[in-house]
DNA sequence: CGAAAATTTGACATGACTCAACTGGAGTGG
DNA sequence: CCACTCCAGTTGAGTCATGTCAAATTTTCG
């Protein structure tokens, strides 16, 4: 609990009573690697907040292949939003990459949250606002780069979660098929 | 000034006089087809939001090519968010793409409506949520859909788009060549 | 240790890009 | 209102980036 805590703290001020009623609204729950948090049409109810480990928001193609779309560390969070909000089936899948602790929060919860504590209110919306400005510029990357550069701004800016992260998932998060990253990676960098 | 107004009303419940003081923080200016509401690089000190007209908001690749990042159109924003929050150079353009007439708000203007009134503050929050939800499944789109799929999508969700933007700039907002696109289209539908 | 999964490697296929030439419309100036 | 230019769109040939498939190799983990 700590961790969410602190990470409230760093985006807004805050009471310590409020800060209190919030923290009661969430749950500790722990997934051993490779278990969903949340599958594919099911029912998005709660969001998550990483305290350790690491999990994968993905949508699964008509082939049938797996697309990453977000990696979720600690102190991010994860989540389908889009079924969360409209309360409409998931259109993703979310996964444990490691063993994970996340604190999740009920629906009813944050929306209680969000309407009665206005500094609950600026932290969404930082949040929000921090993962548009994240958007934005991953897509305009995949507008502008090749698969290469693509995977040379992963390697520059997210050197810890080449070290977590299997290949492959990296490779689906990046747009591209393992095989050919496994090629890039074996090339001599010019 | 109405459009703005009604669209914060539909998001948001706020008193009249609220209302009053936001409408008041706003200017209203007009561009012309092919101007700059924004250079890249630029301050970018204002967010817009668009009463009647077409923006773009694009980046330009060391080939300088130019990348299509988001269309704005009648009630929607356009800005550099990036830049708009962290006081930095800013890292895509906007132009008009028709005769616009835009709303525009100053960053001053604007934090003090987001400190001041919790009313605006959830608008902007819903703002910035719903941007995430387009946006992650704009890039789940582009991990797992063909260059034809992206478009015949772009055809489905906005249709009107179509008959306004020129083709060459819808090609570069889905991340293909305008020559490809124009093949795309040529080829019969399966 | 042994099975299953991840990564690598290579041959081949293809989607998408480049470049260049051509066509047709929209805007402009005389 | 015509002639002209210029830009958007089209077409096609050749090429390159990336994908597919299949097999070999390495790593992970029970």
């Amino acid at each position: 609990m700590e961790k969410l805590v602190q990470h409230i703290k760093s985006q807004v001020s805050i009471s310590a009573e409020t800060m209190k009623i919030v923290q009661s609204r969430f749950t500790e729950k722990h997934y051993k690697k490779k278990e969903y948090l949340l599958r594919f049409g099911g029912s998005s109810t709660e969001v998550f907040f990483v305290s350790t480990g690491c999990v994968r928001t993905y949508i699964t193609g008509f082939n049938g292949v797996e697309h990453n779309v977000v990696f979720s560390v600690e102190n991010w969070w994860a989540g389908d939003l889009q079924g969360f909000i409209h309360k409409a089936p998931a259109t993703y899948s979310i996964q444990a990459l490691e063993n994970t602790t996340v604190l999740s929060i009920s629906q009813e919860n944050w929306t209680f949250l969000v309407n009665e504590f206005p500094a609950f209110l600026a932290y969404s919306r930082i949040l929000f606002r921090n993962s548009v400005i994240a958007l934005e510029s991953r897509i305009a990357q995949h507008l502008s780069f090749t698969a290469k550069e693509r995977y040379q701004y992963f390697l520059n800016h997210y050197p810890n979660l080449i070290q977590r992260i299997a290949q492959k998932h990296i490779a689906s998060y990046l747009g591209i098929t393992p095989e050919f990253l496994s090629m890039l990676r074996n090339q001599k960098m010019e």
